[in-house]
This record gives C-alpha cells, sequence and structure tokens, in this order.
DNA sequence: ACCTGAACACCGTTCAAGT
DNA sequence: ACCTGAACACCGTTCAAGT
C-alpha cells in the first residue's frame, strides 16, 4: 500500500519477507516495544512492520492481551535462575532471583501492567516458579505455604514493576508526585497528626531500598505466617 | 449532532444541562463507570454525556489518567474508617480497614489498575493514609518503619485489585485460567519437580483466604522486620 | 485452507476560530 | 475569557471476499 521510496534489497538485508508465524509476530513485537516501547505495539503498527494488514495477525493471535503475555514469555527467558542453585542464605538467593525478574519487567515499561492481569503460563514462567519453590523449600516453607507464597512474591514484583512502569516515562509524573509531596507536607495537624508527625519521612528511601525492605518483609512474614488449616510445625515436643 | 429521538424533557427530568465543572464532569464519568464500565468512561462518552464536544473537557481536566484519579479520590470518600479508632486487636482492624478500601477497588474493575500508575492525593486518600499510620502505630510500629509499611499495605490491596479487576470481565479469563492449570498439571516433574508435587495444592484456595493470608504476612513482616538503618528496639536490656 | 481489504465503531488530544 | 467544531493521527476487531 504505502509505496514509500524503499532502497532495493537485494541479497537481504531486510529479511525478504519474514514469515508470518506466532514466533515471527511475537519476535516483531519485542522489536518494536524495545525501540519504541509498549505503546506502539499495536495490531496495526505490527501489521505494517510484518508488511501485512492487522487482519492477518489474527490467524495467530487471539487479542492484544495474549500478544502480551506472549512477549513477556519471551523475556522471562531472561531470568537468571543461577541463584537456585547456588550457595549462601535461600532469603538472599530468593531476593536475587525476583530483583532479576523485576529489572526485566522494568526495562519494559507497561508491559508488568498487563502481565497484571494477563497470567502467563509457559516454560519460561514455569521455570520461575519452580526456581520460587525451590527456594522456600529450602528455607523450610512447608510445601501447602510454599505454594501461596510463590504467588505472593511474584504478585509483588509485578505490581511494582507495572507501578513503576509508566510513572516515569509519563511527563506528569512529577506533577503528580510534587503533588503528592505538596498534600503531605501540607497536611494539616489537626485532622492528620500521624502524617504531619512523620512530614518528609513518608517519602524517604531510595527504590531499591524501599524493594528489598518489601522483600524482606514478606519472606519474614511466610516463615511466620501458616496457612489456614496448616498443621502447626511442633517444635517444643 | 446526533438527534436520535429524545424525550420531550420539560421540567427537568435529565437536569436541563449540568453546569460544566471540574465536580460535574468527574461525577458524570463515575456515574458512567457505575453504569457501563471503566472502559467506557472515554473522553468522548464523557462530552456526550454532557452535551458538549470532548475539547471542553480538557479546560477542567488535563487528561484521562487525571480524570481516573480523581474518580477514585471520590469514591475514596466511601472507605470505612471506623475500625481506626474502635476497640480489638489492631491487626484485625486494619485488615478490616484495608478490606474496605479493596471492596470499593473490587466494585469498579480496571479503575485499580490506573490508580497503581497515578497516584491520588486529595484529602479522601490522606484520610485512609492517616488511619493506618494510626493502627500501625497502635501495634506498636515505629513511625519510621510505619511511613514505608503504609505505601507496602496500600500498594498490595491496590495491586490485588487490579489483578482481579479486569481478570473476570473479560471472556477469555477462563480460557487463561485453564491455561495455567494445565500447564501446572501436565508440568513433567522431572524438569518442575516443586510444581508437580505441589499438583493442585498451587491453585487451591478461595480469593478471600488468601488475600487475608496475604494480609497476615504483610502485617508479620512489618512488625518484625527493621527498616535499614533502624535503630532495633532494645527488649532485654 | 489460508489470508486480507475494507469497513465498523471507536479512541485522545490539539488548535484555530468563534462567542 | 471561555468554549468548541473540526481535524489529526491513530486504535482493535470482524467478516466477506479473494487466492
Amino acid at each position: 500500500m504505502a509505496s514509500r521510496t524503499r532502497p532495493v534489497v537485494s541479497r537481504r538485508e531486510r529479511p525478504a519477507k519474514p514469515a508470518l508465524t506466532r514466533e515471527g509476530i511475537v519476535a516483531a513485537a519485542v522489536g518494536v516495544m524495545q525501540a519504541e516501547g509498549l505503546d506502539r505495539v499495536t495490531m496495526r503498527r505490527l501489521a505494517q512492520e510484518l508488511d501485512t494488514g492487522p487482519a492477518s495477525l489474527y490467524v495467530y493471535v487471539r487479542n492484544t492481551a495474549e500478544l502480551h503475555a506472549a512477549m513477556l514469555e519471551q523475556l522471562l527467558g531472561q531470568v537468571d535462575l543461577s541463584p537456585v542453585t547456588a550457595a549462601g542464605d535461600w532469603r538472599d538467593r530468593l531476593i536475587t532471583v525476583l530483583s532479576s525478574y523485576l529489572s526485566i519487567l522494568f526495562g519494559q515499561p507497561g508491559l508488568a501492567q498487563s502481565v497484571l492481569v494477563t497470567r502467563p503460563s509457559g516454560p519460561a514462567y514455569l521455570s520461575l516458579a519452580e526456581g520460587i519453590l525451590a527456594l522456600l523449600s529450602a528455607g523450610g516453607v512447608p510445601p501447602g505455604r510454599a505454594a501461596w507464597a510463590v504467588d505472593l512474591l511474584l504478585h509483588f514484583a509485578t505490581s511494582t514493576a507495572a507501578e513503576q512502569g509508566t510513572r516515569h516515562r509519563a511527563a506528569d509524573a512529577d506533577d503528580e508526585e510534587d503533588a503528592l509531596a505538596a498534600a503531605l507536607r501540607e497536611a494539616p495537624a489537626e485532622t492528620f497528626p500521624h502524617i504531619a508527625a512523620l512530614g518528609a519521612e513518608l517519602l524517604s528511601g531510595a527504590g531499591p531500598d524501599r524493594l528489598t525492605w518489601g522483600f524482606r518483609v514478606l519472606i519474614s512474614g511466610i516463615t511466620q505466617t501458616p496457612r489456614p488449616e496448616e498443621p502447626e510445625p511442633r517444635e517444643n515436643p
């Protein structure tokens, strides 16, 4: 359609016409995302990239949500699971694995947000879950509780990424942060005594510090909190 | 424009022409959301509702994100903060307040998702934060740690709602859940020993049970985990 | 069977022009 | 000053028709 002046490609500087397959589509989607951001990964933009019409993509992908999930599956292959079998405190190793997962999501602002809604179920996601279960098991967390814990930990990591996600790319993010900061600073001590007493403390702390603290809170809580109906461990027989 | 057959409104069955103010716009937005869902709350749909063109809204609202934040502020007024000053275990009261916040978000699927990205800073939000800080203080959580904890608790509640949010409204949600269930069930025991061993346990548990357990994990973790550089409490002098 | 042009039914946001 | 018509630059998804 668009007969834009395209350089005469001989050999295959641009691979003649990339085969239209599910893998090809997902790969193209990840490419566009890395180059232009997730909100440019649209069916239409992708179709253009693959030299076809948007309708053609629906042969391989059910909808946009499914496409996002497939993109994450591909990226999840990059999570570093080596700490699972390494030496050291299981808590630290667990935090390292979760941080690796998080850093991938941080790199792709916006993707975490879709992932929060569209749970993936591919092998890469299973491997991540398996790794976390292994670490929880190493830490002596009872299996039934670990089953819930793995969900909780991944949910926390994913939602933290989602929160950061679009925040810093938006130009108004600063305004917004200022609005909250101002609101906290100006909160009248009569109505909001605790907020007023804490003041700047409420916004203190660098992101990574808060994040690591959050992980520690979760891990500590998990070791301490039995699931409902879970048999109490008998430590003093 | 659309001269659709409209019943001749005398008196004011439909208030003549609702004044175009920020409050009016936010109120109309909440109305449309409650009647048709958040994804129908668009600038154009809203303009139609208010008998004007979409451009007019931009006099009062910076963009869609800001509109969403304003909508949440209004809904946040419904959070039941009475447990803050009630009797009983502070943990249970905290969970009750958080559940009240959550139930409001659950009622408006999708809104939580935007809130995760666009933090509100209005008086209703401050009151909620203040209430949680009061409960943490009652529980003996040191102030500096409570400052971080309030964020963690609200983040968990918000992201849980975001996760549920669009999930059950989407028709494919079941397919997706089935996909995950199938993937977990069929996970080969050689590659995924822990997943295979747990089996159905991974998906067990009703939503509310998991949620309450999650809250308990967080609260327990918070009481147990000092912030970096926080002075250790000396219990055995 | 596989693919797709064209259409349907929408979006957010801007800005020049009107009152 | 306040408001807005019209335009710009897009969307996802479907489906009848083509090869």
